[in-house]
This record gives C-alpha cells, sequence and structure tokens, in this order.
DNA sequence: AGCACGCCGACT
DNA sequence: GTCGGCGTGCTC
C-alpha cells in the first residue's frame, strides 16, 4: 500500500513546513502529529500546502504518531498564515504562537481523586475525617486537592483513610468545564443612547461582517454596550473573543462580565500557571468555551464558531508586539474576525487615528471604509464629559531650584488635601532621575551596554539602565575625573517627585506606583483598591496609573512634564501624549466632586497641548490627520521599518548600505537611511534603521518579500522587520 | 529553535 | 598532545 507525502508545520523559525510520510488513514490538515527530526522528536501540525520545493523522497522519514488532541481548526490555520505574510515572519514562528501550551497536547495527566470506599465507617470519627465523608455527601468523587480544601485537612488524612477503606482512590482523567456563560441573565439597565448603540453592534453581528468603532468617555458605558454584542453571539450560538490590555484584564472588568451573564469568561494572560493554561487551552480546542478574554496572545487560540472579536482599549500601545513577532493584536484581530466571518468591535475613549480615520470618525477626513461604522456614547452624567484642564507655562512659572512642581501645581495641592481630596501625580518616569552626572567635570554615567544614560534609583540605591537592565552602585568617585562626592542627579523621576510632595506635605499619605513598586496584577489592584477607600492621598506613578479605574474622591491629576514624549521625531508622539494624558485627566473629577487637571509644559502653543486645554479632541484628530497626510505617513501612508543589528559597528553600516542598494525600484516606494537607531547601540548590539515609505496602494510585505528574500544577509548581522511600527525605538 | 560538526586557544 | 569555546549549517 502506498504511503502518502503529507507536509507537516513545525513551531521553529522556518519558512515552510516539512514532509513526511504518513500511512492511511492519512492524517488531514491540522492533525498534531509526532514527528522525527534530526536527532529529536518535535511535534507539529499537517499542513494544507506543501512547501515550494518538496523534499527529495530518500529523505522523507516516516510520521510517529498522531497527538491525542483536536486538530487546529482551519480558520486558525489560515490566520497563522496571514499573519505569517503581514509581518514577514517565518511560518513555523507564527505557528509557535498557536502552539503556546505543548503540554495541552498530551493526554491529561491523571489525577488522584476519591470516592467513599466499601468500609463502614466507625460510630466515633476523629473531625477532620467526619468532614471528609461530609465533603463527599455533597459531591460523592473530588479531586484529593479540592477535598482536602474542602475538608480543611491534608493530604495524608485522605490517604490513611483510603488505606482503612472509608476512602475508595479513583483516577481521575476526566476534567469538568466552564459553565456557558448565559446571554438570558438579566443584566444591567441600559441608558437610551447606549441600548440604541447595542441595537447596532447586534445588527452588525448578526451580519457576521464589518467592524465598529465604538467610542465613548470612560464612564459612558461602552463595556456594557458591547457585553450585549457578546449576549448577541452567544444566541446564535457563535463565540466571541474579547481583547484587552493585559493591565486592563482586572477583577473589576470580570465583575462586569458576571453581573452580565452570570458566570466567568475564560480568562487568557501571561500570568496563569501552566495547570491552567493546559486546561484552559484543552477546554478551548474541545469547544466548551464559549467567551475567552485575554490579552494579544489569546488571537493565537484554537477559537472555532467566532461570531464576534472585540478588541477594548483599542488605542493602546500594549498590543503591539514588540518581538518576536512583530504584530499589532487590534489589526489582527480585524484579521481574524474577517476570516472567521466574525464581526468586530473596536473600543476607545481615545481611538487610535487608524482607527478612527476607518470609521470616517475624524472631521474633515475621508469616508468610513465599507463595513465600518462608527458609534459614539455620550457620557452618562451628562455635562463636562472631562474635567477642566489647565496649563500651567513652566517658562513662566518655574518650580524652585531643584524641584519639579511649580507653583500653580503647589498651590491646587494643598488645596485639594485641605479639602480631604485625593491627587494624582503623573509622570512617565521611572527611578529617581534620567541621568547622573559629575559636577565637576560633567561626565555622564551611562550604560555599557546601550546609548543610554544611566537612570538613578534612590529605593534601591543603584543606577539602572532601563533597556537592557544593567545595573551598577552609586558611585562615591566620579569615573570620569575621579572627584569625590561630585556626583549630580539630574532631572526628575517619580521618585524624586514623591520626595518633594513629603517635604512639601509631611502628613499627605503618600504611594509611588512604577513597575519597580508594583509588579504583580494583584500588587497593583491592592493599590487601586487602597485608592479607592481612600487610604493614599496622594499618588505618584508612571503611565502604569493612567489605565481605566474609577477614583471618585480624586479631585486633582497633575501632570509633571507633558512635553515629555512630544520631542524625538516619533510621527505618533502627538497622538500618543494626547491618549495619555486624556486618559489621565479622566481619572478625575466623577461623581459629585468636582476635579481639575494641570498640565505643566513648556510648549502651551503646542496643538496638542492646545486641543487639551480646550478638551476638543475633534479638532485635535482633524489637525493630526492633516500633518500625516502631508507627510504621507501613516493611516494616509504605509511605513515598515527596518532594523539592522550586530556586534560590530562597521560591518552593521556596510550591511545597511549594501540592502539598501539593493532594493527595488518601484514607483512610490522611498527607502529612507540608514540611520543610527535612536538607540544605537542596544544589549551589546549596534544598530542601523531604514525606513521605508509607500502609498496606501502597494502591498508592502509582498514587496518587502521581494526585496529581502533575494541574499542572505552576513554572518552575526540581524535584520528585524516591523511593517507598521508604533514606536521608533 | 536545538544540536552536531568543526576549527582555533589554555590546560592536566 | 587534548578539552572546549561558539560560529555555521541542517533538520523533511
Amino acid at each position: 500500500m502506498a504511503d502518502r507525502i503529507v507536509p507537516v508545520l513545525l513551531p521553529l523559525p522556518l519558512d515552510a513546513p516539512f514532509d513526511y510520510r504518513a500511512a492511511e488513514p492519512v492524517p488531514p490538515p491540522g492533525t498534531f502529529v509526532r514527528v522525527p527530526f534530526g536527532p529529536r522528536e518535535a511535534v507539529g501540525v499537517v499542513w494544507d500546502e506543501p512547501a515550494a520545493r518538496r523534499a527529495p523522497p530518500e529523505r522523507v522519514r516516516p510520521l510517529r504518531g498522531v497527538m491525542d488532541a483536536p486538530p487546529m481548526p482551519e480558520g486558525l490555520r489560515a490566520f497563522v498564515r496571514e499573519v505569517a505574510a503581514a509581518t514577514l515572519a517565518p511560518l513555523g514562528a507564527v505557528m509557535k504562537l498557536a502552539m503556546s501550551v505543548p503540554s495541552a497536547l498530551e493526554p491529561p495527566p491523571a489525577r488522584l481523586g476519591y470516592r467513599r470506599g466499601p468500609a463502614e465507617p466507625p460510630a466515633k470519627l476523629t473531625a477532620p475525617r467526619q468532614r471528609v465523608l461530609d465533603a463527599l455527601e455533597r459531591a460523592p468523587l473530588q479531586l484529593g486537592a479540592e477535598l482536602g480544601k474542602a475538608a480543611a485537612t491534608s493530604a495524608a488524612v485522605l490517604r490513611q483513610m483510603a488505606e482503612a477503606g472509608l476512602l475508595e482512590p479513583v483516577e481521575v482523567t476526566e476534567e469538568g468545564w466552564p459553565a456557558p456563560p448565559d446571554p438570558a441573565h438579566p443584566g444591567v439597565e441600559l441608558g437610551e443612547r447606549q441600548a440604541a448603540a447595542a441595537d447596532e453592534l447586534r445588527e452588525l453581528v448578526a451580519e457576521g461582517a464589518g467592524v465598529a468603532l465604538l467610542e465613548g468617555v470612560p464612564g459612558a458605558g461602552k463595556t456594557e454596550v458591547y457585553l450585549e454584542a457578546v449576549a448577541e453571539a452567544l444566541r446564535q450560538g457563535r463565540r466571541v473573543l474579547v481583547l484587552l490590555p493585559e493591565i486592563a484584564l482586572s477583577a473589576q472588568w470580570l465583575e462586569r462580565f458576571v453581573r452580565r451573564f452570570g458566570t466567568e469568561p475564560l480568562v487568557w494572560h501571561s500570568g496563569l500557571t501552566a495547570a491552567q493554561r493546559r486546561r484552559g487551552w484543552r477546554w478551548i480546542a474541545e469547544g466548551r468555551v464559549q467567551v475567552v478574554v485575554g490579552a494579544r496572545s489569546a488571537l493565537f487560540l484554537p477559537m472555532t464558531g467566532l461570531g464576534l472579536v472585540v478588541v477594548d482599549e483599542e488605542h493602546d500601545s500594549s498590543f503591539k508586539q514588540e518581538d518576536g513577532v512583530i504584530y499589532h493584536a487590534r489589526e489582527m484581530a480585524l484579521l481574524r474576525a474577517r476570516l472567521e466571518g466574525a464581526a468586530a468591535v473596536l473600543a476607545s475613549a481615545t481611538p487610535s487615528l487608524e482607527t478612527a480615520v476607518r470609521a470616517g470618525a475624524v472631521e474633515g477626513g475621508p469616508w468610513a471604509e465599507p463595513g465600518w461604522r462608527h458609534l459614539l456614547l455620550p457620557s452618562r452624567h451628562g455635562g463636562a464629559a472631562l474635567a477642566p484642564i489647565g496649563l500651567v507655562d513652566l517658562r513662566k512659572m518655574r518650580p524652585p531650584r531643584g524641584a519639579f512642581l511649580a507653583p500653580p501645581l503647589r498651590e491646587a495641592l494643598r488645596g485639594t488635601l485641605e479639602a480631604e481630596g485625593q491627587a494624582l501625580l503623573f509622570l512617565n518616569r521611572r527611578g529617581y532621575a534620567p541621568l547622573t552626572l559629575c559636577r565637576a567635570c560633567g561626565h555622564r554615567l551611562r550604560c555599557p551596554n546601550c546609548s543610554a544614560w544611566l537612570t538613578a534609583h534612590r529605593l534601591r540605591r543603584r543606577l539602572m539602565c532601563h533597556h537592557c537592565g544593567y545595573g551598577m552602585p552609586e558611585p562615591e568617585h566620579c569615573p570620569g575625573c575621579g572627584s569625590l562626592d561630585s556626583i549630580a542627579l539630574s532631572g526628575p523621576g517619580v521618585e524624586r517627585v514623591a520626595e518633594e510632595v513629603r517635604a512639601l506635605f509631611p502628613e499627605a499619605r503618600l504611594e509611588v506606583m512604577t513597575s519597580d513598586t508594583v509588579n504583580t496584577a494583584s500588587q497593583a489592584e491592592a493599590l487601586v483598591r487602597a485608592m479607592e477607600r481612600r487610604e493614599i492621598d496622594v499618588l505618584v506613578g508612571t503611565q502604569m496609573i493612567a489605565k481605566g479605574h474609577h477614583f471618585p474622591d480624586l479631585t486633582l491629576v497633575g501632570v509633571i512634564d507633558a512635553d515629555l514624549s512630544l520631542s524625538g521625531g516619533d510621527p505618533r508622539a502627538a497622538e500618543r501624549t494626547f491618549q495619555l494624558l486624556y486618559q489621565v485627566a479622566g481619572r478625575a473629577g466623577r461623581a459629585e466632586r468636582p476635579g481639575r487637571v494641570l498640565l505643566q509644559t513648556h510648549l502651551p502653543e503646542h496643538p496638542v497641548m492646545q486641543a487639551l486645554a480646550s478638551g476638543d479632541k475633534d479638532r485635535f484628530m482633524a489637525v493630526e490627520l492633516e500633518e500625516r497626510e502631508a507627510g504621507a505617513m501613516p493611516p494616509m501612508g504605509q511605513l515598515a521599518a527596518l532594523v539592522v543589528s550586530g556586534p560590530d559597528r562597521v560591518k552593521v553600516g556596510e550591511a545597511a548600505r549594501e540592502l539598501v542598494r539593493r532594493a527595488p525600484d518601484e514607483e512610490g516606494v522611498l527607502v529612507l537611511g540608514p540611520a543610527p537607531a535612536p538607540l544605537a547601540l542596544l544589549r551589546g548590539r549596534w544598530r542601523e534603521r531604514l525606513l521605508v515609505k509607500a502609498g496606501l496602494d502597494l502591498d508592502l510585505p509582498a514587496w518587502l518579500r521581494r526585496w529581502l528574500q533575494q541574499k542572505r544577509l552576513p554572518s552575526k548581522i540581524d535584520l528585524q522587520i516591523d511593517v507598521d511600527p508604533q514606536s521608533f525605538l
């Protein structure tokens, strides 16, 4: 009987599947299979189409076996293919994202469970033993761990009871599965405008295609509205994927979901334990999960029958994956929805310009793209959506020497504390001071691996590089001139701002929230709760504090340096600053207490600052779009950033120039550079950057592939391709 | 991604 | 004379 050759895609950075010999019955595409791979064994997926170059028959080895797991759904396979095409990542590298839980492909580990044994319980039982039997009355078969917990006793007791015949040990392989969310569960009542928006979303879901931008200030009830779209998909027997920025995946969000559907969705994020991942992935693959809420990696879960994909906080920069396979989760979510015949909802208080443009939501911009619509939710509470925003001109009103709060902000802080309100001070700089230098000779301490200054951290008494993790103790002598005690710390970081506030208001209860003080979601949660319970008067933090929580007693938001991200030649800098400040401003003045926002700036006349001060987001978007159009920048043009890197500066430069020389000539495509990347030295590697600009009609990934596939790079030279770069670092 | 093969420096 | 550094190439 003739064996058949099947292509198998492995989760390794290879461009194409490998060929294997399979006996009848030949496993169909999507089957997870074990194959020999050089000296070892690997698990891959039977692929739909073979590699362009088939292996010579004598090298083709037989498949070893088929995994005991549902095959990878066709929709996910198509998605893997298209993500690879869009990002120029090797096909196998994208497959690896879709095979993130290898253990889920193995048969589930048998776990020890117990039920009642044959022996009659004696008249007198110890209390723990009695509790165990009582627990088994309620549920006759339980896992050891669960039974132990239910009876508040130890595994040893269970073991001894089993020996005495009171319990019978059972190998449990079948695991339960989550209760399905109930679309008929009574949820919260929607306002008139919310209900109208929910109707439109239901329509979208029923059509099974199209994209809606759902825009509304924090507190306008976006979540409740799109949960109605989720309910509609569930009523149609279809499944739902909701993407949230990692940080927004909070207990608060889950509570809202439970309120609407009576049960929790399946949660997918980086903090899960290995067992949770295994179980969740397995449940999803077996089709037992109706709704998944997760961070961007949830895109690659084996969901089938999707009727709706939601991207909440769609403007959030954390949706951009910056290493490995470089992709933007929002764009890939739209792709996944399209491939599945699902509707998509993008929700935000401050939509990204690309989303707003496609939804036809920018004044003076183009019409909406076909299939796109724009739903605007007004504030539920009526009146001003945002607290009034004031600009503090740092050129006229300077902070005292060595301090960073200008007099108006100090006064506002005093007033807030006297009125027993809460204040939030925002500065997007970790540590104590961003620059460490010598007063005697001007020597600046820099990272040996990166072209970056070292940031002083008081908490750890160290100088740190924020790009590679390098750290050193604060030196007593200047490494440049040897002077003693001449080291000065220059500029503000959150720790220093906190120090200033402590000196000004010693009685105020103050906390600092940065990635240095808050490492886990639960720590962040604790700080947020403390803020809610009014155990904190002043919260100083980095952009961590900008994200979605309601603090009813927050009446002052101060932005220490609103200019920070406006410099640096990044075309999206103004947009990001606007979004960030808008979010921070959105923290203040809820409920009945009036709030205010003060932005300290050197550029009060800048359009971003003017737009913020006027609260006129529409005008900002219109002005910003004009600027992008003039520069043929996204979303009115396409961009790709290539970074050539290597340990030898000269060779990197040569490789970059050679690459530019070989770029195919094409009308309307411009290759700029090479130029030293903003971090010209990162983790010991020199970096040169090329920028490709193209019009909207070009298939940019295809053009890049034609260019880059023609020749291999010299040894030790790496090329990183970022189609649609967001940040230019 | 692993892992083997292979070609140049410091050691029992 | 070998052990072992990691640079290069291959895996159907």
